[in-house]
DNA sequence: CCTTGACATGTTATATCATAACATATCTAA
DNA sequence: TTAGATATGTTATGATATAACATGTCAAGG
């Protein structure tokens, strides 16, 4: 089993987390738009983990470095980085993760395991293709779509 | 545009609310388990629109039933009807629908309409099956899953 | 400069969704 | 007919999310 997702698979994270940041700044500059001290925070708080956080654990994290910690502090810097591309929502969780292909396109597609917690944002092309193709039957026109899977990541496989 | 799902096309809606209770009552009967009244007229509720109902509003037509009118009311009758499989949790909308298909095991599809908020369930073997291909690339073993689209529905797309 | 308008943040209050825990009632089978 | 299992009622609380408004920051145009 190779070309394992981040998210289930060692690797040097310090990237993961550099990268996002950097790809975010560049990506806003072009926007015209800022990346502020509060959505830094709040993308390397969910840059941190490969798994999907709360919007509360989120606040939690950013009182503790020196943010308010009123609900609407991290709703809205969540939402931005959400309606940017740098974090999506984790409906079955009701979570925040930040997106691992920021920049692309796309309609996520989320293995979330049920043991350790990890999110996992995997190649969406097919099942997007799928769902287009049954909407289409149904006359249906997608606008976005949620596909979650929910279930256990290769290192939890054994465990069960 | 043939073969429309129910909820995007005119119909005798009176055999939909039938047989979701006819199928329910027949299927339970199967498994020894009861049909009581408060889940009778929680799925009565349901199968009433092809749409989504918070779980609150199903209380409230429990309520006016002359059902207890707590949350726990409406929330053990919900969680009894999609563990029995004869109603769905829709993630988006964190609202409860009918299912179309009782007895027959299926993970769903949902079509969701932004305008009308009409809700289809909608063939899902081909999605599931992408998905399930898309999992296995990445060692992931899915056990349940949640595929939900967002958009317009045939009668609202020309009203856009 | 300095004003002004857009954007961003802080804060209060409240809305919405969901479950824990325990008391009471009903059904089923020994 | 009594004991255990299942179901319902009720109180209380927890968890998630947003409305509304006050205050602060910043960048352009005068
Ligand atoms: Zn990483
Ligand atoms: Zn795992
Ligand atoms: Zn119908
Ligand atoms: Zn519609």
């Amino acid at each position: 089993m190779d070309h394992l997702p981040k998210a289930f698979d060692a690797h040097d994270h310090s990237h993961c987390a550099g990268n996002g940041i950097a790809q975010a700044e560049e990506i806003l500059a072009k926007r015209n738009l800022r990346l502020t001290p509060v959505r830094r925070q709040t993308l390397e708080i969910l840059l941190a983990e490969h798994r999907a956080l709360g919007a509360y654990d989120v606040l939690q994290r950013l009182a503790k470095a020196g943010f308010g910690n009123q609900p609407p502090v991290a709703y809205r810097a969540l939402e931005f980085l959400v309606e940017q591309g740098f974090a999506h929502k984790v409906r079955r969780l009701n979570a925040f993760t930040a997106c691992m292909h920021p920049g692309q396109d796309h309609a996520p597609v989320f293995l979330i395991c049920r043991l350790c917690d990890a999110v996992a944002e995997t190649p969406a092309a097919q099942v997007r293709a799928a769902l287009d193709a049954a909407a289409l039957a149904a006359g249906f026109t997608v606008e976005r779509s949620s596909i979650e899977a929910l279930g256990l990541c290769p290192n939890c496989t054994g465990a069960a």
